[in-house]
DNA sequence: TGTTTAATGTTCATGTTTGAACTATTATGT
DNA sequence: ACATAATAGTTCAAACATGAACATTAAACA
């Protein structure tokens, strides 16, 4: 009957993971913006750094930390490999596998990059404590994790 | 000359805005999953939440709220009114406004739809406390507050 | 009133993401 | 060794999102 009682609307978690879901959109559109003087969409900046922080990545290993498919992979290093921002090279051991680094010219634009989403962050998280802005961090990993499988 | 010493990653805030965006991201990923069986796609539900909770809005109001373009709507309602899950009216005073309702059977849908996001959520939330949960909560909030003028 | 400016929704071309089928290579098991 | 499974990457078609240009209607204002 009354189901008002039980609409999610009342229930703090979702309403409070409402606004994660809303912060995190509203950020993502804003670095785009941000991003465009680079030429650099938020997808591309997520390889570069990735990369960067684990050079010699395979393409799978790419899609997995990334969680997309490998095609959105094949997909997407073209163009920043054409602009000279990382290599493929093929992985002496395992013939199937393409080892990927990053270029002089793709590790420079990466902090360039890593300049205007750190200024990003910063503007966005100001208003939190560092005791609060690190228990958020904490919780979102273990939610991470807790999806991970299921 | 140190450059590492600067590096995001070093950075508390850069690290946990990582771990929100991931978590966002994961979760969405999965919702997607559990949505399927429904026949709806994650920004349909998004759809029928905000016409459930504000009837009559118009398209461009709806699109605000989403964070996206107009032409969006456009090419997303038509899939649902077909679906006989929500009206489109034109609106009597302004005629370029059209005036979207939910059916029967769109809060039908909605309402099982709703049971697996909740559960979803209760889930990833589950090893947040109460106070913890409102206090990220109200962090987001006022992270969306901050970036929606720039 | 008549003209200009703004707002709503649509169309269309472009770019992105996805998942299924495919090739090539390696691992497994008999 | 040989047949079978699994894995890495690619291709392709379909779904999806985006922004600019457009038509229609309303508002501002001379």
């Amino acid at each position: 009957m009354n189901i008002k009682q039980e609409l999610p609307w009342d229930n703090p978690r979702f309403r409070n993971w409402v606004a994660v879901a809303r912060a995190c959109h509203v950020l993502e559109r804003t670095l785009a913006v941000k991003l465009a003087p680079l030429d650099l969409k938020p997808a591309q900046l997520d390889v570069l750094m990735n990369l960067y922080r684990h050079p010699g990545m395979s393409q799978h290993d790419l899609a997995r930390r990334l969680l997309v498919g490998r095609s959105n992979i094949t997909m997407l290093l073209p163009q920043l490999e054409t602009r000279g921002l990382l290599r493929r090279e093929g992985d002496q051991k395992d013939k199937r596998v393409l080892r990927l680094t990053l270029t002089e010219a793709g590790t420079e634009l990466l902090m360039q990059a890593l300049k205007v989403h750190m200024a990003l962050i910063e503007k966005a998280m100001s208003q939190s404590t560092p005791e609060q802005c690190d228990m958020i961090g904490e919780q979102m990993r273990k939610i991470a994790d807790v999806l991970k499988d299921a």
